[in-house]
DNA sequence: CGCAAAATGTAGCCATGGCATCACAATGGA
DNA sequence: TCCATTGTGATGCCATGGCTACATTTTGCG
């Protein structure tokens, strides 16, 4: 993953005091720091469903729906247990902690209000979807907000 | 990038004949594969800016305008030719194919109407532009359409 | 013109997120 | 109970996209 650029010279130029400043380089890197976050949301999100509808959340389960081999979801949720939060027993399933179910939860409310913003402005449904599960990690708590008053104004 | 999954096992259980199959599975996969195109379609975009007001796309340019290494930037234009979308000579600079262009204007065009439309539910102006550089790459020619709909009856 | 500075390019390292493959554990049915 | 099936886990490989460090080419100035 990104390193830190040791060039942060752009940084360094700037006077210190503007971290949301908002220079093109600025926003890619936004970008791409919210990409490295996208894969742990998935994963919470859906772990929180498997444990909530079926009872437990088995890595074979997990990797059919996320259309991944089973390794590749395994190498994942070690991923989620380094960065606390997801704890889990070897051949015992995957549950989450107190962490990664308020991310769950946070991930899952900002789906539905995406997909009912898209919904709003005329997207159809199976678009909303398909697109929500790429956008919604780009959204911002900001326009979040205005997503969802936007809704309850209309 | 992903290597196609051996394992198709999904699609060939599944009649063959819906490749639109609105699995889970399937939307984290397409989400996926938008991914990949993500960066081919920021350099594309920024190397058509750089052409057309100043001229010419120098690596070095290109590397600070989103906030990385020349060296990332130089590796990125070699994929770009890889896969036609860009020409460059050794130490003269980087241009576009007729592909490389197409791909440019279309993106430069998404990404205006996102930021118009999250705009237009009442994204403030800084959050629109920051979270549009991420969001717009998942945006679908349906969605996109949907908001041009949205945005012009309005 | 010649040389230092800047731009460019190359190589090598790292983490991520895919994959396949193999070995081991758990489970269920005969 | 035993054994086949299924699920888990560990490895190792690949491509991507970051980075640093170093080599080479261009360029511009004295």
């Amino acid at each position: 993953m990104p390193r830190p650029p040791a060039d942060a010279r752009a940084a360094r130029d700037a006077p210190p005091e503007m971290p949301a400043a908002p220079t093109q380089a600025g926003r890619f890197e936004q970008a791409r720091r919210v990409q490295s976050m996208a894969l742990l949301e998935d994963y919470a999100e859906l772990i929180a469903d498997l444990l909530a509808t079926a009872g437990e959340a088995r890595p074979t389960d997990i990797a059919r729906r996320l259309g991944v081999t089973h390794a590749t979801a395994i190498k994942a949720i070690t991923r989620l247990k380094r960065e606390g939060l997801a704890t889990a027993l070897p051949y015992r399933g995957v549950f989450l902690t107190e962490a990664g179910e308020h991310l769950a939860a946070r991930v899952k409310t900002r789906h539905l209000l995406v997909v009912d913003l898209l919904r709003a402005v005329g997207v159809p449904a199976d678009a909303a979807e398909q697109d929500a599960e790429g956008i919604e990690h780009h959204v911002s708590d900001i326009t979040l907000e205005a997503f969802a008053r936007f809704l309850k104004e209309k």
